[in-house]
DNA sequence: GTCTATAATCAGATAGAC
DNA sequence: GTCTATCTGATTATAGAC
């Protein structure tokens, strides 16, 4: 039995404290930016004292980097298992379709990320230049299979690879001149079915895949 | 004869000073944000008392405001003078090259602009609203007009401009991701040429058009 | 674990000497 | 037009009572 189980529920309030001043600050972040966050902005919409934030996080910097850790672990589980083998038609299909449904339901997680390589990067460079440029790569010799096999046009993949991130991670970061453009409140189910539909239709038969 | 010749070069230093500004505010803003650039960071990039920018403008946000005109000046002569009569690859064909080439040049202001949206583009808001929309709605007419036709295929218009803002912007907006994810220091001339030509393959031929 | 009070610093803006 | 000095308020972070 674990002995734990005696203490009175003792991780409880420090995992919801945590959750709700991450939430808070992802808000904050996005509006103004990590210079332009103030620490008491995020304490009052966490309904918390500042002193807390200071508590749970040791200083801004570390809660801005929590909050971007917690944002690749949601995008990184995409295209994770492909193969030469694989059908790229399906493929594609099913990224677009994966990376639509994500900016429609985190487009704030995906503007924080959007933000932080806008201003350089100043936090993750090195994530970028490690992990990220491991996973580029290992897609790209998929593709390059796929390529000299016939299966598609020769597109460079790399560069496929960027179309895809900025078409569908366009309708999350840009949603305030996208839904005013198209004068609408708020995404609906039909729009995202629609964009998806649209997005895969270019995207595959431009790369003389059927869509 | 102009009486203000017999003055010692009236508005020449002015001239100097605010451009000097200008560079200066854009180069800052893009790195910390509105809120989190300070007007001394400004002052010291271009060289000056931080009393002669308020002198010049009279506050943070009208600095910023006048940055954000001059970056919606530069990118607004885009697919200017289009008509049904035109050749849609060839529009699109040019349409994509100068949005590309625009982002080699002049990365920053797409950046700030992209910060601008993302944050909910507090400061712009009604120019979407107005100028923005009114447009895409004469764009999309044109696009309408062509698919009518049958010179393209069925693609809705406003995503099929999405799509171009998106792909073409994001070698200026994600240029550290881009460069980092390619290993290279900066774009060469190869490089857009590259960029400029995929970009075109696949969403012409993707469109049904020829590339 | 929580939160008030406070220290030390930095911000935007302006007055006024030059 | 230029720039130093300064006002006022906000900022991060911490100390210490509860």
């Amino acid at each position: 039995m674990n002995v734990a189980v005696k203490k009175y529920k003792p991780g409880k309030i420090r995992e919801r404290n945590e959750e709700l001043i991450l939430e808070a600050a992802e808000q904050e972040f996005v509006l103004h930016g990590f210079k332009g966050t103030s620490v008491q902005a995020i304490a009052d919409r966490a309904g918390l004292p500042k002193a807390n934030i200071h508590y749970y996080f040791k200083n801004k910097s570390n809660l801005y980097s929590a909050v971007l850790s917690n944002i690749i672990d949601l995008w990184n589980d995409s295209l994770e298992d492909i193969t030469a083998d694989d059908d790229p038609a399906e493929v594609l299909r099913n990224v677009i379709r994966k990376k639509v449904e994500l900016s429609y339901l985190h487009p704030r997680s995906s503007k924080l990320f959007a933000m932080e390589i806008i201003q350089g990067a100043p936090h993750i460079r090195e994530y970028i230049r490690s992990d990220m440029r491991q996973w580029v790569r290992s897609k790209t010799k998929v593709f390059d299979a796929w390529i000299a096999a016939g299966k598609m046009d020769p597109i460079d993949p790399v560069h496929l690879i960027f179309m895809i991130w900025s078409t569908t991670q366009h309708y999350a970061d840009f949603e305030t001149q996208v839904l005013t453009l198209m004068n609408r409140a708020e995404y609906e189910r039909d729009d995202i079915e629609r964009i998806t539909n649209c997005l895969v239709h270019v995207i595959l038969k431009g790369c003389g895949l059927n869509p």
